[in-house]
DNA sequence: TGCGGAATTTGTGCTGGCGCAAGCTTTGCG
DNA sequence: CGCAAAGCTTGCGCCAGCACAAATTCCGCA
């Protein structure tokens, strides 16, 4: 993030979108165009941005804050499909020939997202230069995650996962802080274990024991990894 | 299917593709130009067509047979990520931004498949009237699956997981035969069990006692199943 | 037609991690 | 400032499914 006023008002600057990689080969003219037929919106920690099966009438892209991505199963269960840091785009089922969103997005933390009806979709594809490219990337790397996630479940043991897990979230949302490495938004015992389908209690004790360990620190929904080197060896 | 004769001859005709959605919208002539630039293969069961990681050179079209992709983690073991039939575009990395294959594709029987080299991918994107349109919705097509599997892995069952995977084989491979429908490729339990994270005597178990209830008939490397309302209700 | 390897079946014991339950701590809010 | 709700920890018992092992059947091939 450069730096940008936390504040950030309906008066929408050029530089927001300017610097972010699917706007990036664009000229300011061009921003201004799309920031002229942007929605933004904040949303409050929870809220949910639109809901597995509704129609995609809407992209957006997340200019602050954290979203997650769950399925929620037939018998009620949630599973955290992945998260969604600032500066990506957010809600393109449409990149993927979808009229329907195949998944839930959350807020993690209080968030804003710019906005477009999902009928400008094709007209950012064919006239902004670098937009068609950069979606796809954003999509392989999501469908990268993905095959990984499937592949950790399939072989490995429940504390390798949660190990993975918290590797990835600090790897793309992790802050640097004083003496390790926290994970940027508010995460439960309760979301982990729905990251790596597990319980909570089992989480809770593995964080507990790796605490006891001196390699990670915890406080109620914070989470500081100290040694995430002990971790990638307890990953395999 | 329409009938193809099963001997294909390096002799292209253009009614291969004319039917395949993403070259249903074309006119015989385009056909003609996109077979012509085309290279035929036939692939022996087992064959690996391109291996993860790989340069992405070529992308095909699987024009008889079934292809089984998959991914080989560090330890050595595998797991199914899908099963593609005849009739649909395969090592499509470019449509997704990457350089490389994000898995290895295996002939699951026999099989032929056109190529082309990569660098026509965008010509086709461009010139060709709904080639981009269903290459997304191929895509979107699998990140449902990947999704969907996720989801299973994470909430269900050894049993339900199987089931699960029985069922989508037969709606997506299935042959209808007289007194039920078989899965149209010889498929070992061992494969059963990379496709549900499991192990092979797991999947053996499973399948005896289904067949002892009448649910399923098996031989080896094929199987049968003559009640697939039962296994949807064991599925949950 | 008989051999050898691959695929499958089946039995037995063990254990990782879940379900359940109870109690503790932190935080927001009236 | 105190209470309720949300989040977290911990103990205990149990069982689904794995590991290990061994026998059996199937199939291609010489």
């Amino acid at each position: 993030m450069t730096q940008v006023d936390k504040k950030i008002l309906p008066r929408l600057d050029e530089s927001l979108l300017m610097h972010l990689p699917p706007f990036s080969r664009l000229d300011r003219r061009q921003v201004r165009t799309i920031l002229d037929q942007a929605s933004v919106r904040r949303y409050a920690e929870g809220t949910h941005i639109f809901d597995e099966g509704d129609p995609a009438e809407r992209f957006f892209m997340l200019l602050d804050g954290y979203v997650r991505v769950i399925r929620v199963t037939a018998t009620g269960e949630q599973v955290t499909a992945l998260h969604i840091p600032a500066g990506q785009l957010l809600g393109i089922a449409r990149a993927i020939g979808r009229k329907t969103y195949p998944a839930t997005a959350v807020s993690a933390t209080e968030s804003i997202a710019l906005s477009w009806p999902v009928g400008l979709w094709d007209t950012f594809i064919r006239d902004y230069d670098g937009f068609a490219t950069e979606t796809y990337k954003t999509v392989g790397h999501r469908v990268g995650e993905m095959n990984t996630r499937i592949v950790e479940l399939a072989t490995q043991q429940v504390e390798q996962r949660v190990a993975n897990a918290l590797l990835r979230l600090i790897n793309q949302t992790g802050r640097k802080v004083d003496d390790g490495i926290e994970i940027d938004f508010p995460i439960t015992r309760q979301d982990l274990s729905e990251l790596t389908a597990t319980t909570l209690h089992t989480v809770s004790r593995l964080l507990s024991a790796w605490e006891k360990q001196g390699i990670v620190e915890s406080r109620r929904k914070r989470i500081k990894v100290r040694d995430p080197h002990a971790l990638v060896v307890l990953s395999q």
